[in-house]
DNA sequence: ATCTATCCGGACCGCATTGC
DNA sequence: GCAATGCGGTCCGGATAGAT
């Protein structure tokens, strides 16, 4: 008879604590994911949501899990890597490296279709409508792309470590779903859930909502600039070494990184996301105020 | 016949990188 | 700091296939 060992014993109690302290979290939060565990309770705008913005948790605007990187360089494989997280955060990624160019957009749009689902439940949604709420072109290769996104999207494992929050998230895929294909095997139906345990990094506010149709006009990387910006009610200095980190962009030189954090701080500038930004001493600093694209921002 | 969803093709363009 | 480079994404009219 198969009986446990000692380590398996603590470990399954561990677990069971860090199952409780979640549901505690939640129950905090006022959510409890028995009765109600729609995203768009969470989301501004009472239910449903806002139609015009689209949400980001600020776990992962802190983080390198979307990159900015070249899309010449092949995309990294990653196996229980630790991301780059400004804050005391840990973030483990499993799976292809995730690019903002073009998985993250395909994900905050399929959070935003999935926000009125109880979250674990399926729900069907249309390629075509996806690319015209992507800004995508109806082309073959853009079908072929978003394929590769969702596929991307599905074959990842992430365990987020928040100790000041819900404490250790448990593992779970960014995105869950079966689907029927047709007979050279391009997916044409897709029956997708998102995994309950994705209510712990919205849950409390901890997310930020951007102005969708702005948001998806910016660069990847001036992205990740202004996740960083509209996470923090005062966004303190960020150093450009920290910016880099945080695209997932390797530099050869400070006075390149220095050069494209200033390129960066230009676009946000110019497209009314902040009233001020720019580098100084290797610190992009920032200020807010009146911005019009940034809809709701909270620590 | 008409509608809808999907895909093709080729010119064009944007962006990260490179070189000076 | 800026222009050049080249890859790969974008645009959009039109084609195709299947459903009604």
């Amino acid at each position: 008879m198969y009986t446990e060992t000692l380590p398996a014993q603590v470990q399954k109690l561990q677990d069971k604590a860090e199952a409780l302290h979640r549901k505690n979290y939640l129950l905090s939060k006022g959510i409890d994911l028995q009765n109600s565990s729609q995203l768009a309770f969470q989301f501004p705008g009472a239910i449903g949501g806002r139609e015009d913005v689209r949400h980001m948790p600020n776990d992962y605007c802190r983080s390198s899990l979307f990159t900015a990187r070249n899309n010449k360089q092949p995309r990294k494989n990653m196996l229980r890597t630790k991301l780059f997280h400004l804050h005391d955060v840990e973030i483990l990624y499993t799976g292809f490296e995730l690019r903002a160019v073009d998985d993250e957009l395909v994900w905050m749009q399929l959070v935003h279709y999935a926000k009125d689902v109880d979250l674990g439940s399926t729900f069907e949604f249309n390629l075509t409508q996806l690319l015209q709420d992507l800004d995508w072109p109806r082309s073959g290769a853009a079908y072929l792309r978003l394929r590769e996104c969702i596929s991307r999207l599905r074959a990842t494992e992430v365990l987020v470590t928040n100790k000041k929050a819900y404490g250790v998230s448990g593992s779970f895929s960014m995105l869950e779903y079966d689907s029927l294909n047709d007979e050279k095997g391009d997916q044409h139906t897709y029956y997708v859930r998102m995994n309950p345990k994705i209510m712990l990094l919205f849950a409390g506010n901890l997310f930020t909502s951007h102005n969708w149709d702005a948001y998806k006009r910016l660069s990847p990387a001036a992205r990740r600039l202004v996740d960083y910006v509209s996470s923090h009610k005062t966004p303190l200095p960020l150093s450009v070494d920290n910016f880099v980190s945080l695209c997932g962009v390797e530099m050869d030189s400070a006075a390149r990184a220095r050069s494209f954090a200033r390129a960066k701080c230009q676009e946000l500038k110019n497209n009314g996301w902040v009233a001020d930004i720019f580098v100084e001493n290797d610190r992009i600093h920032c200020l807010k105020a009146a911005v019009k694209n940034r809809t709701c921002s909270i620590n």
